[in-house]
DNA sequence: CAGCATCCTACGGGATACTG
DNA sequence: CAGTATCCCGTAGGATGCTG
């Protein structure tokens, strides 16, 4: 990833189920294409679980992004369809971002991702290689400072 | 990710099932800088299911990957234990590469992105947003092109 | 408050050439 | 065969300053 690259040109005749090893590359490629950017996976944790907050709540609940970073990272999410942006039209202006239903379903894949990091020294391997055996919370976060 | 940047400084004390949004991010984020990389996934799924390349095999395969990038891409990720290297002591050399028993685990995780970025027009949301519901196969890639 | 616009830098990674 | 070494460029993203 990184680069804008692509050159993949992905076969684009599959349904979603058959890969070649290069399309399945390709795709998963593609998927992080879309997570590519500093700040878009703690945006995404901020935004899991239905969260709805605004501008300066990101802004204060990431205090390390800048204002020029996080209104760039939420325009690309937006535009891939993963954050809803919300205009409340009124003054001083009013911006809430939530998640869209795709983007919600982003968290167990994450998830996976977290339980295969976990895997490393923890060899619970052969029972926990089955990602979703246990049903998936779709959490991944524990809800952590209660209101 | 991109950057080397870090400065995360994750947390470190949880075993692995709790984690704040700021924790499960950066954990994340460890885990993608691992597949960080324009030819890590390619290489990563043409490993898949226990296969086992040369280096020259998998210059072959990935015609457009530069030597320079392959051995640094293969580099990165034995560091990291994914991928297994075998050196057999021989003229002319011949060095092997396979997944470790962690990298082939990568395969759930993977699958999991890949379900989700079908998911985009696939409104099959409900039944599918569980991902491991039915039997994760661990494999992803179609075994096409049969010897 | 919620942003664009501009400038600047560091790093990923491509091309090419050389070796045990 | 399986790499290392060198050079060079494009882009992500930080800092800073201005606006509806």
């Amino acid at each position: 990833m990184t680069r804008t690259h692509e050159k993949v040109s992905a076969p684009a005749g599959e349904g979603h189920a058959r890969h070649t090893r290069e399309s399945a590359a390709a795709g998963v490629e593609q998927a992080l294409k879309l997570l590519d950017g500093r700040w878009k996976l703690v945006i995404l944790f901020h935004l899991f679980g239905g969260r709805v907050l605004r501008f300066s709540d990101l802004e204060r609940a990431i205090p390390a992004v800048s204002q020029k970073m996080l209104a760039q990272q939420l325009r690309q999410m937006e535009r891939d369809g993963i954050v809803r942006r919300t205009v409340h039209q009124q003054v001083p202006p009013k911006v809430e971002y939530g998640l869209t239903a795709w983007g919600q379903a982003l968290c167990p894949a994450l998830d996976a991702l977290l339980t295969w990091a976990a895997l490393r020294d923890n060899p619970t391997a052969a029972a926990a290689e089955s990602v979703g055996a246990s049903p998936v919370r779709t959490s991944a976060v524990a809800d952590a400072e209660p209101p």
